[in-house]
DNA sequence: GTCTATAAGAGGATAGAC
DNA sequence: GTCTATCCTCTTATAGAC
């Protein structure tokens, strides 16, 4: 029961710094500690243990994004979750998983990550459309569209902060985005709250 | 002559499709059809040959950035350039490096993706900047900022997209990108144009 | 420039004893 | 459940002949 633990552990973290093609069980078995034989007891072969360990770092993330279902003020709540602090140079544990081919090329791989990315749609969908009932946001504004936007923001500003070797262009990013959103807001410039618009 | 020229025609398609640190010498000879010796001849090490091929995928991405330095009407550039038909599920040549682990280690071959995208990166500015002289764009965005906003949806949106294998999330972000850029024009919904406002 | 031979080490397990 | 031994293939070259 540690043993099984300490590698679900160990995986998750090499999963996320150097992805699943990149991570041998060698490499797992030297950073926990946990001999051969349990290893292949536990996780017959690497494919089982990956798979677990990306099921956890799926889990790690969910959480976070159950902040824009909340009960608050939409747009606050959707700013709390873009500037969330994150570890930027690390990139995103699931989106990374992406851009590895053998994950790409491995259905049952990926599908926890298209599920998790679902999911998160689901409440940036629920967070943008209570923003225009609030009369924050433009009411001709495509909920489910600005959703992927606001998604693909995040994810491509790891890609250009990894790239620089600095958080400063994930910061720009979501920063502009969060500009672009109050530019959207329905009376040019400050929203009027409580007043619930709900017109073509 | 023949043989390199073969030898980096196909290392640039592999770092495409599969990345860097899972291609390996062997694919690369039989994908193109060039011995061994040839190959350690043309190229001492792996290493070698990735840098050159890089290079030569950045060279095939950049012409296209440069779209948005010419000189027609600037948001026709911005919205020529986003929706530039790419190929969604292959991902970008040299977003895909960033994530892995064996460029990003090394600063010798991630230097020049940062160069790549830093150059990009001015070609937005300078469109961005153009807008808003044409009164296209609102004068109180930060174009800087905006740039890597605008960036980080192309590159996020392949994440999006491969995650759920359809190209669908990539041009929907995209799509929400451009409507917001459009919410963000100066008089609330049209933008007029030839109007050279300056003021803060 | 290109070919074939050789090789140390890592990757991804399997076998069987304790 | 855990340990040690063993195995076969792939990776990334190197060596030397043609």
């Amino acid at each position: 029961m540690e043993s099984r633990e300490l590698l679900l552990e160990t995986m998750s973290e090499l999963m996320w710094e150097r992805g699943y093609a990149d991570t041998s069980p060698r490499a797992v078995r030297e950073r926990s500690g946990v001999g051969q034989g349990s290893m292949y007891h536990h996780f017959p072969t690497k494919r089982d243990l990956a798979l677990a360990a990306l099921e956890r770092n799926i889990a790690d993330l969910l959480p976070a994004a159950s902040e824009l279902d909340g009960s608050g003020d939409p747009m606050a709540r959707i700013e709390a979750y873009l500037m969330r602090p994150r570890d930027v140079l690390k990139g995103c544990k699931v989106g990374r998983m992406t851009q590895d081919p053998q994950v790409r090329e491995d259905p049952v791989l990926l599908a926890p990550v298209a599920r998790a990315f679902a999911q998160v749609h689901v409440s940036w969908v629920k967070a943008l459309r209570d923003a225009i009932a609030a009369g924050e946001l433009r009411d001709d504004v495509d909920p489910e569209r600005l959703a992927h936007t606001l998604m693909a923001v995040i994810q491509g500003g790891y890609v250009l902060a990894i790239a620089q070797q600095d958080p400063g262009p994930f910061d720009a990013a979501r920063a502009g985005a969060l500009d672009l959103l109050r530019a959207a807001a329905p009376l040019a410039s400050s929203a009027p709250k409580n007043k619930s618009k709900k017109r073509k």
